[in-house]
DNA sequence: TTGCTCCTCACGTCACGTGAGGTGGC
DNA sequence: TTGCTCCTCACGTCACGTGAGGTGGC
């Protein structure tokens, strides 16, 4: 009868929260009201009321239902610490969140100078993407990207074409059955070997990323089909075989 | 027949996912393997295997399985777009957990400052600390909590003090019935502006956060119940009969 | 016949939203 | 009697994990 019980659509009201969220609270057990009528309707005393505000202050915080109910009813410096422990986790979610979010937007930037961008297939450059960025460090990926973006895209475009000028060149030289110390093999593996440093830029960081990507992926996914084992088996050859020729 | 053919089993393994997985896919229709055998093993072909990493290389961008099944069959540059929203929302996701991040270490911060360490209610003082968030600006906020830093925990507790003296004494003229324009009401105003300048340092930002958070939260909960409506009744008399006595 | 792989249910997770169907109080 | 509030189920959410109970293949 005192005029200081609620009823859960009074306290849903004033709390600003809705009814069905009273009932759940009430149905796991983490806000029972103290009392109900004859006839089964909630009574909420001032005692639940307050109950209620701590509730929602640690929700605000992202404290999960449980770990509430855990800190209000061990009480003293339980919160605290249920609040350093989330914050803890927050900090690492963090971190992953925020890593995910500088891979989406290196992504979406590898994307938009992509080679050529009709044909261009978008998962396929994403699978590309995150496999390179499995084996390069943050920080050759750094020295890559903005190598890319200081070189353009036709610059880009004409080192692709090299390669695959080149490429084309040596596997002739395969199915003609070429010795490996022969001139022209010999000038192929001396582009080759120009071309790589172009791309390194000499900086070790980069060479061991490309090494790892080729050594772990293999020749055939690494170059996304256009080279093969033989093809590299042949180049090693080629660069073994330097001087024996003269 | 044809043994480039995997089975559940085999096609969790070389892709390191769980058959449960694989069934998931399969029951809402993201991956369908294009053929069972007669007793109903799933077999899975190399275009399914092939769908299946783009799936992977999607999924470990954060995109959901619905949004992945629609990139995937709207192709072209549907995975762009998918992965544009994606980063989009997460740039938001982050803001906001920023946000929480920097309120769990300012709650954490003032916990550990508390007036009373051993006697204090955590949940209570974070309560405060968000009621006190809602009203100031984040401007305000840091200028405070620089000046708490810069004060130690001894001058804040003088402070505290001080102020508690200030209300005794104040309450007891109006237990009184002492006029507000008299000479010992007007000292205690006197001091009352001086302990409040020294709380807004003459900040504008926290003046009106101070204010807001009286007006809106009134006296009593402000305070936490060391005011009431009455008291401040008084005090704004007080001010108003500023040299009136002379 | 014995392991191994496969199969299909089906519950549980987190914090409620959203009805459905029905009853008490002014 | 008519609205308004209240009540108790119960499904759905997201991407599976984790059994349960049973069958096919070497």
């Amino acid at each position: 009868m005192s005029s200081n019980q609620l009823k859960v659509g009074e306290l849903a009201r004033v709390t600003r929260l809705t009814v069905r969220t009273l009932h759940h609270y009430d149905e796991i057990g983490l806000l029972r009201p103290s009392d109900r009528t004859y006839s089964g309707y909630r009574l909420y005393s001032p005692e639940d009321v307050r109950r209620l505000y701590r509730i929602v202050a640690l929700r605000g915080l992202g404290l999960g239902l449980e770990e509430i109910g855990e800190a209000l009813d061990r009480e003293g410096s339980g919160a605290r610490e249920a609040v350093q422990r989330h914050l803890d986790e927050l900090e690492q979610e963090l971190r992953a969140k925020t890593d995910l979010r500088d891979r989406l937007a290196r992504i979406l930037a590898g994307l938009d100078r992509v080679d050529e961008p009709a044909t261009t297939d978008y998962i396929d450059a994403i699978e590309r993407m995150t496999m390179i960025e499995r084996h390069y460090t943050p920080e050759a990926l750094a020295k890559l990207e903005e190598r890319a973006t200081a070189y353009g895209p036709e610059q880009m475009q004409k080192v692709q074409d090299d390669w695959a000028e080149l490429i084309a060149a040596m596997t002739a030289e395969i199915k003609k059955g070429t010795d490996p110390a022969d001139p022209e093999p010999q000038r192929l593996g001396a582009r080759w070997r120009e071309l790589l440093t172009l791309f390194t830029g000499g900086d070790p960081e980069i060479k061991e990323g490309l090494n790892s990507l080729y050594r772990e992926e293999g020749a055939e996914v690494a170059s996304r089909g256009a080279m093969d084992a033989e093809l590299m088996a042949y180049v090693g050859r080629v660069h073994e075989a330097v001087g024996e020729g003269a």
